[in-house]
DNA sequence: CCTACCGATCGGTAGG
DNA sequence: CCTACCGATCGGTAGG
């Protein structure tokens, strides 16, 4: 009779927090019912509701949970290599690493964005806005030393960028079976293709070798 | 007595597709109700259902009347300069313009790639796939003459500049207000900063001036 | 965490 | 194109 009697199984939250995650971002948040998440975890429905309040407050959470991991992971991402001009690839990389680590942390994040853009908006501008100037000051510095293109547009390269890298992986998927190939798969050339693309427009030159 | 019969009012079938085009492309398609469509065009739910069968014949109609309109836009598009190596960003800025002309076109083309990746893949290969190799192969014909970076990988490169293209336009309400600008809106300059990425980083040497 | 249950809303039908 | 209506399902509550 120790710890049998009403605590409320610590790990049943995340489990449902998981699973809710996974199907908000593959079905979206309207086509997913809560007794699709009960399912999934393997309970029923009035119990989902009881770790959260309602629906709404599970998106919420699953939302923030994301934004969390955004919170720690940026800071990584922006230090990821201080090799000099080759420093903006390397976040680059390590931001693709990071979004295709959790395969729907990309689909969320789009699905949020067309669904609920004002409040989405507000989330980006309270944990990733901060963080924009350390990368087009770096940009802007770039264009001083000549290393930058003088016609980059530091702001919108950095949201152009980060675009393409969560749309990509998002839409990867299906994406993969546009052309098939036999080295590789498709993804990961897209990938590859995206890299090259937000370098070569960016630093002046050829090659860097 | 000429024509007041039962003829099933010719506008009105065109007035719920054009309703419901926006609120799909807007709220998507399971947040949508028939209901909401039929006040959107001023009559009640079951007309609506009198016009098409079922709500997925209605979403059926809108996808394949979107579809229907980059068919007749491609060869526009893809023969929209002729002036030599500035042909692709002309296409490329022909592509944007179709896009921005309906704001609906792109947010519910990326709804559909994440709701029903499957059958929207579908799509792609038998109305989108034919035109590609007319891309590519100017792509590659440009990498032998030389105007055109080597390590470019033409499938992926067309691939990510639409995605590009169609997330821009999709996503450019909430990425408006990332950050103000006094001279003009963000998203024409998200826009003109993505053409200059797509051309940089296709053509070698510096700006082509 | 379960069973039992409910009001609201959904897509769709009947029948003019 | 309308009114009247229905079975199914939804999110959520009651009460253990």
């Amino acid at each position: 009779m120790a710890r049998s009697a009403e605590q409320p199984a610590p790990e049943m939250r995340d489990r449902i927090l998981s699973e809710a995650t996974r199907l908000f971002a593959t079905r979206g948040f309207e086509s997913t019912t809560i007794q699709a998440v009960a399912e999934a975890v393997g309970i029923r429905a009035p119990s989902v509701i009881h770790h959260f309040p309602s629906k709404a407050a599970l998106r919420e959470q699953v939302v923030e949970d994301l934004m969390s991991h955004w919170k720690n992971e940026i800071p990584r991402l922006l230090t990821a290599a201080r090799s000099g001009e080759d420093r903006l690839s390397s976040a680059l990389e390590a931001l693709v690493q990071f979004l295709m680590a959790d395969p729907y942390r990309a689909r969320l994040a789009l699905r949020e964005l067309l669904d609920r853009p004002g409040e989405t908006r507000g989330l980006i501008e309270q944990h990733l806005l901060p963080w924009m100037p350390l990368v087009t000051d770096y940009i802007r510095l770039g264009q001083q030393t000549g290393v930058v293109r003088e016609d980059v547009d530091p702001e919108s390269y950095v949201v152009e960028v980060i675009i393409m890298a969560i749309s990509t992986v998002a839409l990867g998927e299906v994406l993969d079976t546009v052309q098939s190939r036999d080295d590789e798969d498709r993804l990961s050339a897209m990938i590859r293709e995206l890299v090259r693309m937000a370098r070569d427009s960016l630093f002046v030159g050829g090659e860097p070798a």
